[in-house]
DNA sequence: AATTACACTCTCCTTTGGGTAAGTATAAAT
DNA sequence: ATTTATACTTACCCAAAGGAGAGTGTAATT
């Protein structure tokens, strides 16, 4: 056993470390790179279809896509509607519960939209320092 | 080249393609289990060292530790004061730009913390409805 | 008869994430 | 002389993420 391991259990917490867990289980499903681009791409476009979500997406193959969007509508984000037809059709739209994801979400897209400039300035910054000593 | 890729070149964008490009680099990366963690924990403990983190992070490994916060430094997130003594001796802090992420952040924690209840009904929901039939 | 459309699924493969364990440096405490 | 403390790094390993590409089913189109 490590000594981080040890160490860890002396620190007392004021809150229920029960939810505590299931919060930062929730946190490390729900921050996820795909489901928070997906997420955006719903809320700005209302009904959309999988291969709609696609174009909306830039980057995402077909794999990660089924995939991140079964995870959504297991975890209630999404809903998922098939029109038995052919070719298939399938609507996809954010739930109440991904709408308000979503707007909790919000600030952290104004904020890397405020802060990229000063992102790239801190790494220029950083690599100067580090890289040449 | 897959039909996706073609496809997704067809739609126009209102809004600069290399900002939103930037953008979703940034919320990828930032968009981090660890990442948050530690944010959080900086936020509500100000300057704590290398140990302290590891105790206030429930699971995580000294190499995540270590490379996340490498990663968190070079964004500009956090910054590390090395104390040159024996045992050594580093402080970590969050700089403006990490506390006004951990600011922006402060709305998905508590979406979590609101709707955990309600993501594990629509779990079970899910499999009742689909492992069913 | 061949092609296209759509929303997948499946297989193969490479990359990254992440855990464990051991090693490092050195001064102070035992 | 050995242990302890701290903040790492390195090496090894496995599992998960994720990309590329091919295949599927069927009806309408060409």
């Amino acid at each position: 056993m490590s000594q981080l391991l040890k160490a860890r259990e002396a620190y007392p917490s004021e809150i229920d470390p029960a939810i505590e867990r299931l919060v930062q289980d929730i946190i490390g499903k729900v921050a996820d790179k795909w489901t928070m681009l997906i997420l955006e791409a719903l809320e700005e476009n209302g009904t959309v279809r999988f291969s709609g979500i696609a174009k909306l997406v830039p980057g995402i193959s077909q794999k990660m896509l089924t995939k991140t969007l079964r995870q959504m509508e297991y975890d209630g984000l999404v809903s998922r509607v098939i029109h038995p037809v052919i070719p298939p059709h399938v609507d996809y739209a954010l739930t109440d519960m991904g709408r308000s994801l979503s707007e909790a979400f919000c600030g952290v897209w104004q904020w890397a939209e405020a802060h990229h400039a000063r992102i790239e300035q801190a790494r220029a910054a950083f690599l100067a320092k580090s890289g040449k000593p």
